[in-house]
DNA sequence: AGTTCGGATTTTGTATCCGAACATACTGGA
DNA sequence: TCCAGTATGTTCGGATACAAAATCCGAACT
């Protein structure tokens, strides 16, 4: 009976398969920004052809992880400080309404299960590992928005985690930067187990904004450094 | 040598031209909402081969238009009323983006010219046409977006669209609303030209949430009519 | 009469194939 | 020696071909 619902309804499309493995591919790093993508030698590795590729390419292409040059095919999009403070500008108002909706959610018993993530985040502060913060991280606000039950927000998805995991060489999170962050986390899942939507969305801008100077503040030093 | 610009690295894709003539069909209404896609149909209608049609068809999906169960095809988004609400509330926050950006951005004589748009919107007025109306409605936000000069939130024009456009049978503009529409937005635009960003969010927010409430309000007083 | 089973047909999903554009290496000339 | 032009191989985009699943339809059975 169980066994049945299993394969109900569930035949599973090649090309998203072959999306979901690039776009982790992409997130873990694997290939980083810029790197031009071989259709071929890509299809070979994972043992499928080109045309169930091709449309998981065209997918990856629309979110905004690929970009493409008709003709001489695609690359992991190049990312440049602009990119990056213009995806932020967005993830501020987007990270707003899912906190918002999340505390207007109903389901009292998942908005207290938001708590538990603070123990995963505090974890990797602790003996301070960067990768595991990062993925604390992304899995707190993926789950602010699961929370929020919106399913156009969800599909923003995406631009959390490219924010997130694909500009990590211009996030460079530090221990203490991190710390803060955490702090600010706890204070929005305060606001979303209250029920207090208005501040929820007003502290999770206030906390993406203080990611986007923080960011901002870190290239320009970059740069100087750079220069020097 | 300008002739030589117009070929300049623009090998078109049909992938490209294929998922835009879709979308403008589905923004036209031409295949209502729930409508089933058949692949060698439309294949042998836009005369093209099923392989770049299936590209297109995945961007589609990806950006929400479309629906697909794996295995027995897609079909154009089926719009229930929480789908609907649950875009404007994305929406919410997307505009009043837009109109924030839109007001701090630098380039005055553009900012300048979105006055222009009331024109026509008022020209949707006068003799009332509901087409003449959505057109010039969905043009203002996007010029809003276009001038808001952030690529993420370009990328966001579907939703727009989407909800302006195909949701139309949940939308159902009437004249006098039409009329309250166009005044707040010539409030936004004033807030815009002023470089007045936090009133321009505020407006536009406002503005997207009263649209909200009166789809909520006119679906509830549908389902009473169909009651009754 | 309604329902269910089985086969034919359609339609989707994947693989293979082909032509054309792009990149690159080479040759010849200044 | 350096540059232009050409030739050659590679890679992409699109069309065709094939396999498997889903739908449709009719006949047999309850």
């Amino acid at each position: 009976m169980e066994r049945a619902q299993v394969n109900f309804r569930s035949r599973v499309r090649l090309v998203d398969e072959v999306a979901e493995e690039l776009r982790e591919r992409i997130y873990a790093g694997d290939y980083p920004l810029g790197t031009k993508l071989h259709q071929e030698q890509l299809a070979e590795d994972l043992q499928i052809s080109r045309t169930p590729l091709r449309e998981a390419l065209r997918v990856l292409e629309s979110e905004g992880l690929l970009h493409s040059e008709p003709g001489r095919g695609v690359r992991v999009v190049p990312a440049d400080i602009n990119k990056v403070s213009a995806a932020y500008q967005l993830r501020e108002v987007l990270d707003g309404l899912a906190a918002r909706l999340a505390a207007e959610s109903r389901d009292a018993d998942a908005r207290a299960a938001l708590a538990d993530s603070l123990i995963d985040q505090r974890a990797a502060l602790d003996p301070w590992v960067a990768a595991d913060y990062t993925r604390e991280n992304v899995r707190f606000h993926l789950a602010l928005i699961a929370l929020s039950g919106n399913e156009y927000l969800a599909a923003e998805a995406p631009i959390v985690r490219m924010t997130s995991q694909v500009f990590t060489p211009f996030a460079l999170v530090e221990p203490q930067y991190a710390q803060r962050a955490v702090a600010q986390h706890e204070r929005i899942i305060e606001a979303v187990i209250a029920g207090d939507g208005p501040t929820a969305e007003r502290l999770a801008r206030a906390h993406i904004r203080s990611t986007m100077e923080r960011i901002a503040s870190r290239q320009s030093s970059g740069q100087a450094q750079a220069r020097a």
